[in-house]
DNA sequence: CAGTGGTCTAGACCACTCC
DNA sequence: GAGTGGTCTAGACCACTGG
């Protein structure tokens, strides 16, 4: 009869499993450390598998834990600050930075970027493909499109290809005057390519950034961006102000 | 002996699932629209109900359907556009916006948000409660912890509580001189306190977006708000620029 | 190869909403 | 009370990693 928890709707066993499992990792595990198996920790807490693993999936989505078919379990590092807005505004590949070009192609954008760049949903545009990593891990993939309308002076080169056809299309890009840049960040799943590019399974999930790029009184390039949700945090606008020591990660 | 997809490693039966559901979605049904149950669909699709909970469950992820239970799944519409960043810059409640006071207490804040603020780990702050509607529904909680040293005008009315405390606080706050902020976002879960708030069971993912507020040269208050990951897509700086008409809400 | 996490099944019961 | 989604079980097999 004390007055701890009559719980009169006791929380369900995967929930509590969660919060023990997450005071456990502060107490008694270091980052890095492989934590017992899955069939072993769910009988050592007199649970089905099947519940074990809804725990360990709601860690894993806090970035808490990092599981890899195969290997284990794993206790996640903090996650990694990486900076989304370009310090004052620029555009993509202007100032060195952390991305490394891939590719670069015609294509048909998806409707919703064409409705985006106001181009005809058929109209193909250039697209550069971008990957970043951060601390040899790959963080984010992204995908740039540009309409030709964009980058008039690219006709002659057209047909070359690859990270070099990548740089040429960024180069034009940059002879444009950027008037702004426009953000979103939703949460999405990753498709096949994103997953394999961020080293994860397919419906990982993954913070998608979508910017606009204005010019010249239109929308001059949209950028998609897939950011691992999972060991990323994403900052804007990195203060400029006091040093506010980096806290949280290391 | 077609080219088409040989397909050495199939993928999941979940995978196809979300997609075939997926396609269904976009051509024969209607926002709002109610799903057949889950038993019904998964006999139609010929699968255990767990498997195409997990098909379900992506989509939801993905903000493409929304379950209630005791109620049914039904579709949902495009995710809202939520104004993250206060135009120009300035304290929470500063100018009308969509957040609703809701209460303000003294509290010791959690670890991280004292090494944001730099206060002593046991110091107690004045505290903020928010909560923000869109078109009739909650869309996020924020939780505004403010150092008693960035509002020493505060002493004498402290014992008031509720909403009137609340604006007390930022009244007290915005007499200081906003010199920048700094934002991240990540990916959570909700607590049980902020599951009820947003009305999801706790679990639910939220895009944590945690701010920092400075002034005289120190960082004067710190905001975690948590919204709907599953309802809502963060804009920042939404264009100063162009029209570029609403495109992807109604 | 042995060991790991990932997928899948067929059932059961619970908590909730609405009539 | 009927019907919904949410939780949980105890198994099975698969895909991948590493020695």
């Amino acid at each position: 009869m004390g007055t701890t928890q009559p719980e009169p709707v006791p929380e369900p066993k995967y929930w509590h499993l969660k919060t023990v499992l997450s005071d456990a990792l502060d107490s008694e595990f270091a980052v890095g450390e492989i934590l017992p198996n899955e069939r072993e920790l769910a009988a050592r807490f007199g649970v089905a598998r099947a519940t074990l693993r809804q725990a360990l999936e709601q860690l894993e989505l806090e970035g808490r834990l990092q599981r890899r078919r195969g290997v284990g379990t794993t206790v996640a590092p903090p996650r990694m600050g990486v900076a989304v807005a370009d310090p004052g505004h620029s555009w993509p590949g202007s100032v060195p930075d952390a991305w490394q070009l891939v590719d670069s192609e015609r294509a048909v954008p998806p409707p919703a970027v064409a409705r985006l760049l106001a181009t005809a949903p058929d109209e193909a545009v250039h697209t550069v493909r971008r990957s970043r990593k951060t601390r040899g891990q790959p963080v984010a993939g992204e995908l740039l499109y540009v309409p030709a309308a964009s980058v008039p002076g690219l006709a002659a080169i057209e047909p070359s290809a690859g990270p070099a056809r990548a740089r040429a299309v960024l180069r034009e890009l940059q002879r444009l005057h950027l008037e702004g840049e426009d953000r979103a960040v939703e949460l999405g799943s990753a498709g096949a390519e994103d997953a394999k590019q961020l080293d994860r399974l397919p419906g990982a999930p993954v913070l998608l950034v979508t910017t606009r790029y204005f010019a010249a009184g239109r929308t001059a390039a949209v950028s998609v961006a897939t950011y691992r949700a999972d060991t990323c945090r994403l900052t804007f606008g990195e203060a400029d102000r006091p040093p506010a020591v980096e806290l949280l990660a290391g």
